[in-house]
DNA sequence: GCACTACATTACTATATCCTTATATATGAA
DNA sequence: TTCATATATAAGGATATAGTAATGTAGTGC
């Protein structure tokens, strides 16, 4: 968001980027890709998805250009595209530390020692 | 997302702020209130949503802490909490741009003049 | 009290998206 | 070709969320 007002069309370009990390199954799967590139199934047995649902999320992620594609043989290979995105994250869970805190002291001052 | 793998609970945290930003409505307002405060009515000027609408995205941008509330007699006031959401939004408008500019050039090769 | 305004909530339909089971496709080996 | 493995897709039901119309609530002024 720079300083022009958004058109409808980037927020919807936007919005579908942001909806394909609203869900946790697919920020674990990035996460496992954090250390490097991995076949669907390896990505199966670290994250305890059905496989199915595995290739779904990957496909989306693939879509929208979080991760990239190479196929081996049998095998396929998913890695992190950019890694800029875990740059997002970060931004995010600042964001729930700070919330988390603030709730803390919330709680702290009603529970007086 | 630092080093550390993310346990479900932080993925569902994470998931859930995303997930907000993840609809153009609320893109939208937030975009609507970069440049300061807005009531209600304002930000329903500004966007023609309907009011129903409007109010219910800023309970969820409120709820996670996205905008902060301030009522003032008849009217209440929402403002843009922390300015950090632009650059969740500056990064991923970058993703969009190298994205697209990526299409283009696919498009190139194949209308080569 | 009553009326008016600004905002919030409820109730509803429509749409989207998750996950799973079953099936399809693609690659390699025998 | 036939079989086995790795991945992708299709079809299904279950859940969630957007938008709207109607109603509720809170504050202001008469």
């Amino acid at each position: 968001m720079s300083k022009q007002p958004m058109t409808g069309a980037l927020r919807d370009l936007i919005a579908s980027r942001f909806r394909v990390l609203a869900e946790p199954a697919r920020l674990h799967i990035l996460d496992v890709l954090r250390d490097g590139e991995l076949t669907v199934n390896e990505i199966v047995a670290h994250t305890e998805l059905g496989q199915a649902n595995v290739s779904r999320h990957l496909r989306q992620l693939h879509d929208l250009g979080f991760v990239t594609r190479r196929r081996e043989g049998l095998h396929v290979h998913y890695a992190i595209k950019d890694r800029k995105i875990f740059q997002l994250c970060d931004l995010v869970c600042g964001q729930v530390d700070t919330d988390l805190a603030a709730r803390r002291r919330v709680v702290a001052t009603h529970f007086k020692p």
